[in-house]
DNA sequence: AACCATTTTACGGACAACCGTAAGGGTAGG
DNA sequence: CCTACCCTTACGGTTGTCCGTAAAATGGTT
């Protein structure tokens, strides 16, 4: 049976990218054992010598978050995945990342138009199996493991703008300070009635009734 | 070279463990490949089990939280070594987890008289390796790879009472309305002053000047 | 029972947040 | 150029929070 023959894992976890090799030997791939990185310069740096060399690769399956230990260039997996995109738009990509929540998924699926999202959980490695050989089809594939939000709420959309009035709020600027730091940074509405109304909004679509319960639902979804 | 002989190891992640069992064999332990578990119950049984047919377990591997797919007795890391400890006290334990703070697994460490604490992280397949080898001389290991809280900041404790008011703001109570909710459920102070003075002595010790900037606080560091 | 120390509660003024209304200021279409 | 419309801002009244002070309650000691 054909597979892949040339694939190169950005993971920085050590024991995760152990696994990933195994199972990759187990699907019967023959993993060169220098084609895992701990770093994305160092995966955009392996990837570009590849298409020199004109041994490219055939697909990358990376992490999304990456500890900052040390300067790097490009310090997240959708950096890495936009770099490799601009060279090399053909490599097929697989994320394997700790994230589990479907429409995060999704949105990373159309917006860096990746092949394969598989959640770290349980059965993640018989996962990656069926992520790998599927995408070798040229089929695209979602995990079925990824967690539908609860209670399928809107998916409300914070501006930017709500994210720095957020933001301030959380570093202990009171409300009635925001303007001045809006006009310092030349930001659009910068009236305190116009912040006043967005936070009213928000609350009102989101059902959240005071300042403190909006700031932990930011926070538990990891909107600031 | 004399090593540990029978491990267990609990861990959800089939990936995580996968490479765990990797590991043991890099140092040549013997693994024999049913000694994993998914679940903390299967982890206890197989404990208690091991211990009636009079060859019990020398080492358990664990993890600290556990996905709730299914309804289980024990969710936890902590919860699963606290009910281990009172069937075989001198299994040795090693916690691996994702947890990074170095206060945090200093804590576990004298709180659940565990002998390792090795982080999820960069090179921790070879922190592993060292973290084994040592408990096995029969010496605590705790990993040079967690990370110090950035400014040494004043280990501050939240008393039970401060997590109730702060969780109920959460949740969209308003101040005013706490003293009610306190009285139904007899919690002592149940005046309004003594929550206001509450949270001013807690934002004042903690430089924080206003309830937004708590909250995101209380998230950041998950104590509520 | 009387005393003191500490904690808890009640009260009131100052201020910030909340909320509706109305006035100002752009822009697109006529 | 005018106008209608929307977005933004200004204003004022109400309510909630903040904070100091003082009274009341609690607990321990003699």
């Amino acid at each position: 049976m054909n597979m892949f023959k040339k694939i190169l894992i950005a993971e920085d976890h050590e024991s995760v990218s152990i696994s990933v090799q195994k199972t990759l030997s187990d699907i019967n791939i023959v993993h060169d054992h220098s084609n895992y990185v701990f770093y994305c310069d160092d995966a955009l740096g392996r990837i570009k010598k590849a298409l020199r060399e004109e041994k490219p690769y055939e697909l990358l399956i990376t992490d999304l978050s990456f500890e900052h230990d040390r300067p790097q260039e490009i310090s997240d997996g959708a950096t890495l995945i936009k770099a490799v995109k601009l060279i090399q738009p053909d490599l097929k990509i697989l994320i394997f990342s700790i994230e589990n929540r479907s429409h995060v998924a999704k949105a990373l699926m159309e917006d860096l138009e990746i092949d394969a999202f598989v959640p770290k959980a349980r059965g993640d490695a018989k996962d990656l199996k069926i992520a790998i050989e599927t995408i070798y089809k040229n089929r695209k594939y979602l995990s079925p493991n990824l967690k539908q939000a609860v209670k399928e709420e809107t998916p409300f959309e914070f501006s930017s703008f709500d994210k720095t009035i957020i933001s301030l709020l959380t570093k202990g600027t009171p409300q009635k300070d925001i303007p001045f730091y809006l006009q310092k940074n030349n930001i659009k509405p910068s009236g305190l009635s116009s912040i006043e109304k967005r936070l009213n909004t928000i609350k009102t679509v989101l059902n959240i009734s005071n300042n403190e319960q909006l700031i932990a639902y930011c926070k538990d979804r990891q909107i600031i």
